[in-house]
RNA sequence: GGUCCCAUCGUCUAAUGGUUAGGACACUUGGUUUUCAUCCAAGAAAUAGGAGUUCGAUUCUCCUUGGGAUCACCA
């Protein structure tokens, strides 16, 4: 357990081998979160001690992905790359020489020993282990090879990995959302903490930097449950006192089984981002799997939260905590993402939204040239969309007319012929500007408004004509009228009777 | 299979040893509306099952069932 007064430090330690999970990146919301509402530092450290699957891009995309979702850290890797603070270097590859240092001593106080099997004979035991409906575990051969017989082995040019000595016993440790979890230490067999004393492995490096970081609370996903016991093995053999522990819930598929997948709608943040979802909603969203403040706390605007789910980051900041972070795995669901973005889109002045769509190249560059009529293109549109990527879609008829059929002019309570008088009404009003609803009141709303309306979208379904004729302008709309009487006139006057 | 964990509407969740078990998303219906969407109103929808403790359990305990995580010389 932690001394109170110590600070409270907490840590995000992703390993460059992919883009931005959205799994990891709650992860990273939770410790951003945890840190400011109790004043604590948050740092951000690279596990990229598999050099084989790192990669300097997964590191930016990371980097990236947490800045543009403001998850932002007072120390270790800062967001261009650089590092931070003074309990580095912040990328484990950088520092070997330290865990060398207590692999060492480890070895040196017989905690640790070489061990020699080959993986052949290591996987024939799991197997047969498995099969005996046991825990599966290495059986401890090396454990106790003479010194001469390790120098034997590797004079020999056999490298040998480094195991740790696991004692009997039960340990126990007390998780901030599960509780008290108990292990049977026995169970997990003497484990392989390094490939060598230049290469060690997760489980011992975590333990070596969350210590010599002075990390106090380890806020985690659910999956490293399991790595706990081990990595309180660890610290017990090298002396060091252990963080607390948090592991939070994964976040499970929304369609299949298990855990999100890509399948799911995609599980780079990335991908969302580049959809067009906000930073914001994704923030909001996010937060909210697995979490949820209680009613009874005070929100920003001091009145108790109670039904609410819209909050601001700095709203969070005042709310969240470890002890209302649930169990149970929470379900993924893109309908309430996009409710969310949606809520956000709206809230937003559409001037900003075209900046949002130009920085994030979400629409075509020819609608750029045309800056006040995008502008009042979102204005009608902002309502109706998911996502901002559905902007280029859903108003692309603003730009140009889809081809339809002329059936489509047709309302369904009239005729063609209606629809052709009442066009040519709406000409001349628009001309005129007279106003339209007048008219509409006049000739049948239905009558009036759905062939214009057709006229002007060229769609089935699409914002009201009134709207898109302001957005539009007058001139553009005469010009789609006219061709949409062009296109009625082939039903109204008939071409042969032949069949 | 071993180990660990979890269990309230379809989903995310709120609440309580005594409540009409609340909200949100999605869904259905009605209203507004030229269409879709919006908006408004209404509706359907949950305490997994079985024991026990208790005057009383959805809430506490146990079992069953279901679900999840994990079992590397990855992280």
């Amino acid at each position: 357990m932690m001394a109170k007064d110590k600070q409270i430090r907490v840590r995000m330690a992703p390993s460059p081998t992919g883009n931005l999970h959205i799994g990891t990146a709650r992860t990273g919301l939770f410790n951003f979160l945890f840190a400011r509402r109790h004043r604590g530092i948050v740092l951000l450290r690279i596990e990229d001690t598999d050099a084989a699957r790192s990669t300097a891009e997964s590191e930016e995309n990371i980097l990236n992905g947490f800045a543009r979702l403001g998850i932002t850290f007072d120390e270790g890797v800062m967001s261009d790359g650089s590092e931070k603070g003074e309990y580095g270097p912040y990328r484990q590859s950088a520092r070997t020489d330290l865990y060398e240092r207590y692999l060492q001593q480890l070895l040196d106080e017989h905690k640790a020993y070489y061990c020699f099997c080959s993986k052949e004979v290591l996987d024939a035991q799991r197997e047969s282990q498995q099969a005996a409906g046991q825990s599966p575990r290495y059986v401890g051969t090396c454990r106790s090879l003479a010194k001469d017989q390790v120098e034997a082995f590797q004079k020999e040019g056999k490298r040998g990995v480094i195991r740790i000595k696991v004692p009997d016993g039960k340990r126990k440790f007390m998780d901030l959302v599960r509780g008290e979890v108990e292990f049977e230490l026995g169970l997990l067999g003497d484990m392989v903490i390094a490939k060598s004393l230049r290469a060690p492995l997760y489980n011992f490096v975590v333990v070596v930097d969350d210590f010599t970081m002075e990390i106090s609370h380890v806020i985690r996903g659910d999956d490293h449950i399991n790595n706990t016991p081990k990595q309180l093995v660890i610290a017990d053999a090298l002396g060091f006192s252990s963080p607390a522990y948090a592991h939070v819930p994964v976040i499970l598929s929304a369609t299949g089984k298990g855990k999100m997948s890509k399948r799911d709608g995609g599980t780079a943040i990335e991908e969302y981002l580049a959809a067009g979802y906000l930073p914001e909603a994704l923030v909001n969203f996010l937060v909210l799997l697995g979490w949820h403040p209680g009613p009874e706390q005070l929100g920003l605007d001091g009145s108790p939260v109670g039904d609410r789910e819209f909050f601001v980051v700095e709203e969070l900041v005042t709310l969240f905590d470890l002890d209302r972070v649930q169990k149970g795995g929470a379900r993924f669901s893109l309908d309430k993402l996009n409710h969310f973005n949606n809520q956000y889109i709206r809230r937003l002045e559409p001037s900003y939204i075209v900046k949002l769509l130009i920085d994030g190249d979400f629409v075509p560059q020819e609608w750029l040239e045309h800056r006040a009529l995008l502008e009042r293109v979102v204005a009608v549109e902002q309502e109706r969309l998911a996502t901002l990527g559905d902007l280029r879609t859903e108003a692309s008829f603003f730009f140009e007319i889809p081809p339809y059929d002329p059936r489509l002019l047709v309302w369904k309570k009239s005729d063609a012929l209606s629809a052709e008088e009442n066009l040519q009404a709406a000409r001349e009003a628009i001309k005129a500007g007279a106003d339209m609803m007048a008219l509409a009141g006049e000739r049948g709303r239905g009558d009036l408004l759905w062939p214009l309306r057709v006229a002007l979208s060229g769609l089935e379904h699409s914002p009201g004509p009134l709207e898109i004729l302001t957005v539009i302008g007058k001139d553009e709309a005469l010009v789609r009228i006219d061709s949409a009487l062009d296109k009625l006139s082939s039903l109204t006057t008939p071409q042969n009777f032949s069949q």
